[in-house]
DNA sequence: GTGAAAGCGCTAACAC
DNA sequence: GTGTTAGCGCTTTCAC
């Protein structure tokens, strides 16, 4: 089978705690000793068994990043984490389809020790669950937090996000305007932070809510269609939509593009996240950028310390967003 | 700490060798004992430690998938691949970021028992390394092959597809067709063979090759931009093109849109892989469609299956693709 | 049906 | 500076 320790040992004529030594140059082995082992090691093609490390040291120096779809949003949280774990930790994706049973299955891997700290982008969980789970975990949120836990999150103010773009719109002279947001089957905190921030928005200028002015169903691609195909057909149609996904900003986009409707001086667009596909449409996407890159190295930072010390992270830390004006919508206008 | 099997065992008067019994129906136990367990690990919360059983049992019940990029074309292989494994493997997704040293550190995951097997979909590995990593370990490549390589490798025929769009362009009447492919500071087998493809059926059909017909960079949207840009200053534009990434298609349909440029009827394009963003984009892209969660389901289940019967899986296995007719492309019309 | 004990590959006291 | 040895948590023969 594979080589051992005990082989390389054995090969060389000293015992497996040298042999282990100048593998992690923990103490001092004297330089003939150690060019012996290391050319003992390269000729028997030895490489250590991490289990067995591992099994010894309780940790296995992994990282789980458990993501809810495969959507490409996740790509620069992803890298930021890659990026701040470098060569201390192999950093492992795994995704939980949006399933508690499934999420579960994989936060097992904190329990059963194949991974040391698991990071969530996004979860079904709930708070009771997590908190549990933090409790004796190193385990993080990223860019979507659960209510009322505790548990280590990093995310941008959604509420105060869609309240400045709302702003904007105001300022820019709209008094129709719309929200195309999630139901109550998408379990999404951001979503309901940003709903709140849409009518906190209205409401501080004295524009009434509108129910019609309000869709909801899931972030895909197909229900930005129906939103656009809902609003169109209503007898006064918004001037102005905020999306809170770029993938319903691009099909409330296409389906207006398909009745006739302007985009940019008909109805202004507005989407979340600043995906690839924003650059890419006819018209660019104006969109809410998180950091999502800068989000992946704090929540890293944050759980590697955490490991380091010992001690488990807790809390929220609450990054800034970015509001980039494209063609779709013109947003120009400092913040409020 | 943890509560272990051996803290099971004291408290419920039974020894390890009945607890683990019992954790793995593996030889009869009392029906007695068993409840008697099962009541004591329940009370103490207790859950194994995988790392004792992995290196006991010298397996991980892992799968690795190493992808090159955070594109979107992986999800279906990835969910063909997760779906086959089900509950028997946990499948863990790194990225190698078209790196070879990363890649071959995530590939040492095989060598130092963190993973069973591992599945490239895209590698900058060469033959001779994959090979000799074949030779002892359980791996697959999927969708990219690697040149002169014996490894599994699950694909479509790059070549009869790119000879297929070719043929059905010339039979709708088009002779002035373009390629845009990747260079040769990318490798990709895939790349190459469409080339080839496209070479041969302008060849077979009697058209003469025009070097100003090929533009060569990367998969990227910008190089689609560039290439565009490059063609509509030819004194003669070409009618027809073929992308090899539906990215590419991309870059070059807002291009030629930017320009006043009909995509469509004035100019045909035609991607490649059939990624979400086909539909999206106005007008819907045309495009080569692999069969990307077969694909996966095919590797992942020979893998499987090589590390059941501990035979290591060789050779190669050929999937059909489709063309899938949109709007910026008609080509319509059997296969040749 | 159950228990004792060996051992998976490795690290880290502890001796010398 | 180096070797001996215990033990990480688990499974699995081999007795009984």
């Amino acid at each position: 089978m594979s080589v051992t320790i005990k082989d390389v040992a054995k090969a060389a004529g000293v015992s497996v705690a040298t042999v282990s030594r100048v593998l992690n140059d923990s103490s001092a082995v004297s330089e003939d000793t150690a060019a012996l082992v290391n050319d003992t090691i390269d000729r028997l093609g030895y490489s250590p068994n991490l289990l067995g490390r591992n099994l010894r040291k309780r940790e296995t120096k992994n990282l789980l990043i458990v993501v809810p779809t495969t959507g490409s949003f996740y790509g620069g949280v992803i890298r930021g984490i890659q990026d701040t774990a470098e060569n201390e930790y192999d950093v492992l994706i795994a995704c939980g389809y949006s399933t508690v049973s499934i999420e579960l299955r994989l936060l097992g891997m904190l329990q059963n020790h194949t991974v040391d700290a698991a990071i969530l982008l996004g979860t079904r969980v709930e708070a009771s669950t997590l908190d549990a789970l933090s409790a004796r975990f190193h385990i993080g949120l990223c860019s979507e937090s659960v209510e009322g836990s505790n548990t280590l999150t990093v995310l941008i103010d959604n509420h105060k996000a869609a309240f400045d773009v709302i702003s904007r719109y105001i300022a820019h002279g709209k008094k129709r305007i719309a929200l195309v947001t999630t139901d109550e089957t998408i379990i999404a905190p951001s979503s309901d932070d940003r709903y709140r921030g849409y009518i906190d928005a209205l409401t501080a200028h004295g524009i009434p809510i509108r129910e019609e002015y309000i869709f909801r169903k899931t972030y895909d691609y197909t229900c930005g269609i129906e939103a656009a195909q809902h609003f169109l057909s209503l007898p006064e149609p918004p001037e102005a939509v905020l999306c809170i996904s770029d993938l319903l900003a691009a099909g409330m986009i296409k389906e207006c593009l398909r009745r006739g409707v302007k985009v940019g001086s008909d109805i202004e667009v507005c989407g979340f996240d600043n995906i690839e596909l924003c650059e890419m449409f006819t018209p660019m996407i104006t969109t809410v950028a998180q950091p999502a890159y800068e989000m992946g190295k704090t929540v890293a930072r944050c759980l590697i310390d955490s490991l380091r010390t010992g001690r488990l992270p807790h809390g929220t830390i609450v990054m800034d967003y970015d509001i980039i004006v494209r063609e779709s919508a013109n947003l120009e206008g400092g913040s409020i």
